[in-house]
DNA sequence: GTCTTTACTTTGATTTTGCTAAATTATCAT
DNA sequence: ATGATAATTTAGCAAAATCAAAGTAAAGAC
């Protein structure tokens, strides 16, 4: 049984390298994902290797094997369905339950998961609309776009946030921008690299960074 | 903050301690009751005395200090509410929770706890009948008898199954001895070191090991 | 009262996961 | 090309938790 840390790993670069869309991650992107210091990575990783999880080679990066793939997402079905779990039966704020469901899906058993799995009614996204893995590996692969894509002047609705990161969920919270809601792009400025957008009424204004975040459907 | 481990020798000293009356745990029990060598035993209850949470003398035993049982008391309070959230949340049986719950117990925020606690409505006792320590640390010492000491021929609720072990849980399941359940005693046989006693119109025999462990209210 | 058994402790090694600091390689600008 | 800069790897070390095996103390047997 891999340990959380080896999990924690796995996820991380399975996780960077969907974001990037290239197979090898560079060792420093693993390295801060992780929050250690590079030299960690490097044996850890080499560890990976060893257990046929990844592909390691020297200066160029790791790969997840299709051991290590079908881990990842194990990993990440645990993790969603959790998150998933804590608002819709917990009452938590979407915008705060990654930590927990970072610690939690590590300890949860396959028993635990499939009740919660059954009491969701076997849900496709978590709360940031990130699409959950099937219990057989699979991930429905949807085609959304962002912010800087869809077409103005349209009524969408916002599907997915595609960061976890705790500051910049409770301002898309605060904003109005929660799964589910309604938008409406008013304004692309190339030059400035920003979006206008109504949401709630409110007169909205983000940068690309930021925009490319939200994923939209129509 | 405490590792797992330490929280589990912990918690096992508590119990142990409990369990026999006397404030100091000969090694041995330690070392079984974790699963681990007796050496392995020694040397991390020497690192708890120099963190302050037990008392360790050599060939005598280890006895927590005032910190050490406060912590006990969180780990037992965790452990408890998660059993009992199992089995009324998630349609666990009530004899199959403690194993989930040993890992749960030390990932759960407190946060999480306090949820979970204010969904069951802050109950006292978990599925076992064993008491729940309150947030504060206080724990409800209930003056319930083992088959041993009640009275014969009348009718007494199972209050409580003073065990964790899945084979003995499951037989006390299969014979409808479940806490909350009704039963009479109708004969003790000291010769014997057996009990005999009627519950759900069945008629059962326990010896006294195994009857020392079901506890009852009138 | 010695002897044997049992319980416990000590010692030394191992695994996992991390760090610091030095050495190495690759990249990029000049 | 050449040298500076950035990224990466190596090497050496440390903490936590474990084991195996050898040593020691205490308890009971005779």
């Amino acid at each position: 049984m891999p340990s959380a840390t080896v999990e924690d790993y796995i996820k991380q670069i399975y996780l960077i390298s969907d974001e990037i869309g290239i197979k090898e991650v560079a060792m420093g992107r693993v390295a801060d994902a992780l929050g250690v210091v590079p030299g960690t990575a490097t044996t850890m990783v080499k560890a990976l290797a060893a257990a046929g999880l990844a592909n390691y080679a020297p200066r160029v990066g790791v790969s997840l094997t299709g051991q290590g793939h079908v881990l990842a997402l194990h990993v990440l079905r645990r993790h969603r369905l959790i998150e998933q779990f804590l608002v819709e039966q917990l009452g938590y704020d979407w915008s705060e339950v990654h930590e927990e469901a970072e610690q939690l899906e590590h300890v949860v058993s396959e028993r635990l998961l499939e009740r919660i799995d059954k009491i969701l009614g076997h849900p496709t996204v978590d709360p940031h609309g990130d699409p959950i893995p099937s219990a057989s590996g699979e991930m429905s692969e949807s085609q959304l776009e962002s912010f800087l894509q869809c077409p103005l002047n349209k009524t969408l609705r916002i599907a997915r946030i595609a960061d976890q990161n705790p500051d910049f969920l409770s301002y898309i919270a605060r904003s109005g921008l929660n799964p589910g809601a309604s938008v409406t792009i008013t304004l692309r400025d190339n030059r400035a690299e920003s979006v206008q957008l109504l949401a709630r009424g409110q007169q909205l204004s983000m940068g690309w960074g930021a925009a490319a975040k939200v994923l939209v459907e129509r």
